[in-house]
RNA sequence: GGGCGCGUAGCUCAGCUGGACAGAGCAUCUGCCUUCUAAGCAGAGGGUCGCAGGUUCGAGUCCUGCCGCGCCUACCA
């Protein structure tokens, strides 16, 4: 809806400089005037202008606003500051516009984005870190479709890497335990838990016993082999967290259409040809003497600007077997559909909403699948520690001369999640004099340390709990039950999007299961509120008014007149361009402000203004109308940000 | 050493392509529940935007140089 008005503006004052001052180069800008009262939007040029033509900015706009005719709706022009021309909106044709239409501006693409996060070892349980990358991913993937874009959302599960061979290496020497043994455990409750500690106490052994990383390297072989019965224990363990891990995720409303599984990657003789096309075109070379002889490496100069130092990155280890790096290049390959070559796929489960989601498969399913891959454009959620490993994957595809793709193969990197000091301490981490002074403490999963994620969702699953039941003590328990997931999921979603992704975050427990202040919580409950007055004007035996035919557009120039109205209308108009903006700059705490930001507004029109008890009989249609477009907005925005609005709070 | 990032209120952080007097939440202090639920609202105090230059009509935002901090720089991912 703004958006129209602004085009129309920016070519109106477009054609004005053509045809006044003959510039056609000067791109029109709007902004957002600092002062609400200084109206809703603001066009700077003439200070662009002062320059060109040496004359001081007031006096230019004053002539360029002069010169623009009417301008639909647009009510009128003003000349402020020292050269600004302030606009005011036409209110009356706005809220009218909204009342007729309103939908969402999409700006639809061809082609297809995927979006890959998540993408956790399957060696134990996720914790904090994850979270923030998958709540990210996921916001980021339905922030894509809010702007109309068609996505496909990945989650790349390792299950034949270094980690879940360590834990694959605790099962077999430090429990003694055979596959069919831990067949049997992976199908208990918490074998991710169980498989948490293995891990801390395998990497603990390797410390003291040094000669036992060739455990890691046997069973890191036989997995890749896919034979023995290393690789039977790995699969068993690799698909049992694989499912615990989305079960976690299903909590806070995750899930994917596919989960590509490096096993296939190796299996189809992915990674084979991806070997065979980076020898053929010379992006790697075989190392005969140094540290890395023995390796297939791509050469620094491929991925770092200044190349002086650097050895270069092994790809293929002496052994034989292929790092991360180069199963990650073969991947990168196929999601472009460059590799000449698919996987096969078997549906994996089901999500409660009917949702399916693919697994890959190194043989032909019964099932037809969609088609995945294919896309035009890559976004990898992952942390900014791997961007190292990120580029060299992009260089691959580069030395490969698919230079269009290596630059839509983006990193949507993020920082880390460490703890505060204070949070470490409750978890019994020991901290140094140092560490206590900072402002976090980054844990190692391999020491076990750290926050689980689902310990996480529990403790905030309790904390709303109890304020549900406090609240509501008449309502039936598995209703209470259902109202405080979706606040914790709220809470949660809302705590790893309000800082920007470059943001360490010092996780603080205290203030993770505050409800208060600039949390889901609070937006969730400003949704309940507006739903609230909706409900009771129902339960009063009225009926909601058919809106537009009793407010005409006068009615709603009468009603907006009043700056509050008109304040908290503009601003819920605003959710799609907020999106928009949000996916421009790839920034999904933008979403999480905005929301906050209505929420606020409406908040404060809550406390100020009655609704149902309205005696105007034009002001409390304007007053219920206005609650109405409000909740949708805000749900929408929060349908985006993940988060679900209660049935009450 | 090199690469990336950060440094804004006591604390945790926003600040869109440079724009009109620097914002929010928390914490502290003061008020407000007989009204559509106070997970709320209103108000107060609190900042030489790390430092120094530069570009510009205009710099928290761009450039350069320092200072401090973090991450990466593996035949782990």
């Amino acid at each position: 809806m703004l958006s129209q008005i602004e085009r129309r503006i920016q070519e109106a004052v477009a054609a004005r400089l053509r045809e006044h001052y003959g510039i056609e180069d000067l791109p029109v800008t709007l902004e957002q005037p600092r002062e609400v009262s200084f109206g809703e939007l603001a066009v700077p040029a003439a200070f662009q202008l002062a320059r060109r033509l040496r004359r001081p900015p007031r006096e230019i706009a004053a002539e360029l606003a002069a010169g623009l005719g009417p301008i639909e709706g647009v009510a009128r022009l003003e000349v402020a500051g020292n050269g600004y021309i302030n606009v005011r909106l036409d209110r009356g044709h706005y809220g009218w516009a909204l009342l007729q239409g309103g939908e969402w501006e999409k700006e639809p693409r061809p082609g297809k984005v995927i979006v890959e996060h998540t993408n956790i070892n399957p060696n134990k349980a996720a914790h904090i870190g994850h979270l923030r990358n998958a709540v990210l991913g996921d916001t980021f993937a339905r922030m894509l479709r809010a702007a109309g874009r068609q996505v496909e959302v990945q989650n790349y599960i390792d299950n034949t890497g270094v980690q879940v061979a360590d834990v694959v290496v605790g099962f077999l020497h430090l429990e003694g335990k055979s596959a069919r043994e831990v067949e049997r455990l992976a199908a208990a409750e918490r074998f991710d838990y169980l498989c948490w500690d293995l891990y801390a106490r395998v990497s603990a052994y390797y410390k003291e016993h040094p000669e036992a990383l060739a455990w890691r390297q046997a069973a890191l072989h036989a997995i890749e082999e896919g034979e023995g019965e290393a690789a039977e224990m790995a699969h068993v363990i690799a698909d049992a967290i694989m499912l615990a891990h989305l079960a976690t995720m299903r909590r806070i409303g995750i899930t994917y259409d596919v989960l590509p599984r490096e096993s296939e990657i190796l299996h189809l003789r992915f990674w084979a040809t991806a070997f065979e096309l980076l020898k053929e075109r010379g992006a790697i070379h075989f190392e005969t003497s140094g540290k890395n002889a023995g390796c297939w490496v791509m050469p620094a100069a491929a991925f770092s600007e200044d190349s002086g130092e650097g050895d270069g990155k092994v790809i293929v280890r002496s052994d034989g077997t292929v790092t991360y790096v180069g199963k990650d290049i073969a991947y990168q390959l196929w999601k472009f559909g460059l590799l000449g070559k698919d996987f096969y796929y078997r549906p994996l489960v089901r999500e409660p909403d009917g949702h399916i989601v693919w697994v890959t498969a190194d043989e032909p399913g019964e099932e037809p699948a969609p088609e995945f891959g294919r896309a035009s454009e890559v976004y990898n959620v992952i942390d900014s520690r791997q961007s190292y490993l990120q580029d060299v994957v992009v260089a691959g595809l580069r030395a490969l001369g698919f230079e269009e793709q290596a630059a839509r193969s983006i990193h949507f990197s993020y920082e880390m999640v460490a703890l505060s000091p204070r949070t470490a301490v409750e978890l019994g981490i020991e901290l140094t004099e140092e560490d206590s002074r900072r402002p976090y403490v980054e844990v190692s999963g391999r020491k076990g340390q750290g926050v689980k994620a689902d310990d996480l969702i529990d403790k905030l699953v309790e904390t709303a709990r109890r304020e549900v039941d406090a609240r509501h003590p008449e309502a039936p328990a598995a209703e209470r039950a259902r109202v405080a997931e979706q606040i914790a999921a709220g809470a949660l979603r809302y705590f790893m999007l309000k800082f920007t992704r470059n943001a360490v975050i010092a996780f603080d427990l205290q203030e993770a299961l505050s409800f208060e202040g600039e949390t889901g919580p609070y937006v969730q409950y400003a949704a309940v509120r507006a739903r609230n007055i909706l409900r009771k004007y129902a339960e009063r035996g009225e009926r909601l008014p058919e809106f537009a035919s009793v407010l005409n557009r006068e009615a709603m120039a009468r009603q907006l007149a009043f700056e509050d109205f008109w304040q908290l209308l503009l601003a819920a108009s605003k959710a799609d361009t907020a999106v928009r903006r949000a996916v421009a700059t790839g920034e999904p705490a933008q979403v999480a402000k905005y929301a906050f930001q209505l929420a606020q507004a409406f908040n404060t029109f809550y406390h100020d203004c009655p609704v149902i008890h309205e005696q105007d009989a034009e002001r409390r249609t304007f007053l219920l109308w206005m609650t109405d477009y409000f909740r949708r907005q805000l749900e929408a925005t929060l349908a985006v940000l993940g988060i679900g609005v209660p049935e009450y709070m």
